[in-house]
DNA sequence: GTGGTCTAGACCACC
DNA sequence: GTGGTCTAGACCACA
């Protein structure tokens, strides 16, 4: 079992953002999304901190505090699994949610700039077809 | 003279992001958008210091940061102010560039949440809608 | 693991030159001559304030400046290490730019004192002979 | 006499130099070559701040150190002019100690820099050269 | 353990 | 008046 998932998360320890942090915003979006489903096993933490070369206790902390959120389940003596019974339901309002303070974020320093409407819409729309 | 400038920054001592960094972001964009031109003067360190209460060494070290980058130019004796040949060229595209980073958080979150291109851009509308 | 590295610095506080500075440039020219190579660690700031007897923010800050330009990078909850792609690469080229503005400081001096270039040149070569 | 000398000094605000050292340094060094010589009257105060758009007062400060150092001597009513009995000898041995300062800086950089002896000096040479 | 941020208050240099 | 430097000490975030 331990082909678990090698691909699962995108780590940068030079983003700025703190490592605990990317792993709780990414698994909690996957959950969000559908990619992982409720019940199913997540890799263990030696196994992310290994993959990753980052510290286990970093690794430990996230899924702690998604536990706490009640994102994830602890099971004793096997591992983390997705939470049975999820706020994160797949419905499209809630997931909106989610990226209202990227979109804040974005409009703030779109105004402070003076940039038209029509060229952040243009940018942003070229950069998400570019994502496909 | 006291009239200089009240109405020039906005600062969130609670928004996790550090006071230093807000000002220099915020100045480094007015000076991009042309709110600010080159050669103007900026509020002294004591002025800003005092309306925000702030320590002076805070805005001092904002000052200095946005010295380094070539944003303001200090004149001994006298004060800080923008920097005469500066890269912040007011045309567009260069502007377009500053927002890259937000786009890009903005971008990834959508696709890990698997929302649809067309609801991320109608959201993003309405919000810029909203602020005009 | 205590006997790191006690003789790197040579930090005089009544230079005129401020303490940071000092730091700042001995740090660069280290890395600029190889003496500090690509990934490897430096004392922590509480250890280097306490050898010369100096406020650790003063230390502190002069990590934030060789970060800011990229000599040195942060490794969070762990250090200090001098930068994997640094611009100061060890070849001559290089370093001699950063003895430029002493040359131009020295001729400027000479040339307004009238003296001979031959004397330059003898009092100089002297003094290096003498480091040796 | 207005006339006296447009293109005597050469101040940067820029330079990190303080503008009245600037100027002490250069005037000392112009009477200890003998481009300035006993008796001869210097440009006003007004005259040189009004060339290079500096506060009277600057150049008001170099010259009263100047004048405390014994280089120039005030005649009242009249302006300032080189001082007489000067220690300012133009004897080589003298000269060559206003530049130990610069020659020092040098050689610390060169030797942290691990710069060759003879790549030093041909720089040097080559610069001396070019100013000619 | 690491570095980062902020404060309050001092002193300095420059104009 | 301006900004710059430094201190002593506090608290926080990260690993």
């Amino acid at each position: 079992m331990e082909i678990e998932s090698d691909l699962l998360l995108a780590i940068n320890p030079n983003s700025g953002v703190p490592i605990y942090r990317q792993v709780c915003e990414q698994i909690t979006r996957m959950v969000a999304s559908g990619q992982l489903k409720a019940g199913e096993a997540l890799p263990s933490v030696r196994q992310i901190a290994t993959q990753f070369a980052v510290n286990p206790m970093t690794i430990s902390k996230a899924y702690s505090l998604l536990e706490a959120d009640g994102v994830l389940a602890r099971v004793r003596g096997v591992g983390m699994k997705v939470a049975q019974r999820n706020d994160l339901e797949q419905n499209l309002e809630e997931r909106l949610l989610f990226i209202t303070p990227a979109i804040e974020t974005l409009v703030t320093q779109v105004e402070q700039l003076n940039i038209p409407q029509d060229e952040v819409l243009k940018a942003i729309k070229l950069r998400l077809e570019k994502g496909k």
